[in-house]
DNA sequence: TTCGGGAGTTTTATCGATAGAATTAGGGGC
DNA sequence: GCCCCTAATTCTATCGATAAAACTCCCGAA
């Protein structure tokens, strides 16, 4: 048969936006003329709209005053203060989620690792293997609200690293960095797993912002001890 | 022509149609019908779906398939895991606002507190007072984003404070509360400070749950119909 | 050449109308 | 008397149309 249930067209015009959005297909900035979008996704006005608000409530998109929407922009400050973001709230989610995590937790990590481990960062699946390792890492916070607000953060620093493509990160071992936060997380080394992940964070912060040609002022990504 | 010519229909649908949520005009679970709420706000259909996709996203609102929205329902579980969330977050916002905190910083959060002490709990002005304290202890936060996010909390925990309209705290000091954290906060003793800001926190939970009369797990506290 | 003023052209923000999905109200069967 | 099925009614999800606001571009004055 054909797909399941399309839901409604704003569901629909909202998740491909989304998705153009995080790939850079939609460069930041970019303006996001209603009636193209409309007829890009063949859908009217109304719902292209109503997606184009809730992605500016979401915060990829922005909504000037009388002049529309355009893509969120991509900036070195913004870019930095979203590393530390991730960097702070990881750090009591990953540790919440060390203190609670059960067998189940245990075996869902491992998996997501093991999958993450086995494809080639070539690979069209790796990005999803990849959300899912960072993901099952923080599963056992107690805090939904915590977990879906790290989620929306790695969102945007997905895109970043599509607006940074196929960048490579000469000269590191990715698949070694994964092992030793996944190591230290079923230990329930709480202070190492962290630090690692911090590291994680802070080097493929600096890879992009090289890729990216990004510099100058934007206030560094602070002191996270 | 400074008639300050509010912004959009639906900015301002927006607008009141969050207040009402949060001062429970529109109670958890209620049915939030197009119709009715373009009627009552004088606006078309659009500015109000609009509003509602954005409300939706901010989680003040909740989609159903395809049978509109509603308020969002306040739950004794989701309140726990509110309070949880605030605690945890909060940690490490406030705890790097102290780390940064200058002396701006230092008489912003004197100048906050002088306005809240000076307020009895019955004045209006109360509430939006006790906003700016917690606002102002966390403003030095280097990260935006986290701010951000403990703000939108700290409307979600509101909400609930408005549904138990006018609860009393008996035999509770609150202002000597607001006195020690805001000390421990100007003495940078972060330990401290985290720590009675949770106890504040917990303490108005557990009075909260109390007014809400919310036990048993995942109990509506109100049926709309 | 450079700057300010319009006229003309896009785009936005909203409205009103309309298929269709859902919910509710009735009427028989069992 | 209780439950299921169909008709009537209520709302949602979208479309197409339209003032109003915001850009463009071209032209003449300095």
């Amino acid at each position: 048969m054909q797909d399941i249930v399309d839901d409604s067209l704003t569901a629909q015009v909202h998740r491909r936006l989304r998705i153009d959005l995080l790939r850079g297909v939609l460069p930041p900035g970019a303006r996001l003329k209603v009636q193209a979008i409309a007829a890009r996704y063949g859908a009217g006005a109304s719902p292209v709209r109503e997606a184009l608000s809730s992605l500016a409530a979401e915060g990829l998109v922005e909504r000037l005053d009388q002049r529309g929407f355009r893509a969120a922009p991509a900036t070195v400050g913004d870019f930095d203060e979203l590393v530390l973001a991730r960097c702070l709230l990881e750090e009591v989610v990953l540790r919440e989620s060390l203190a609670a995590g059960d067998t189940g937790w245990e075996e869902a990590l491992v998996l997501a690792r093991w999958r993450l481990e086995r494809l080639p960062r070539a690979d069209p699946a790796w990005e999803a293997a990849h959300a899912g390792f960072h993901q099952a890492l923080l599963a056992a916070c107690p805090s939904p609200t915590l977990r879906g607000v790290a989620e929306a953060l790695r969102e945007r620093a997905e895109r970043y690293r599509s607006l940074a493509n196929r960048a490579a990160y000469p000269g590191r071992d990715i698949a070694a960095e994964h092992k030793a936060i996944a190591e230290a997380a079923l230990t329930r080394d709480a202070a190492q797993a962290i630090a690692l992940l911090h590291a994680h964070y802070r080097s493929t912060a600096g890879f992009l912002r090289e890729a990216l040609g990004m510099r100058g002022p934007g206030g560094p990504a602070a002191s996270a001890r």
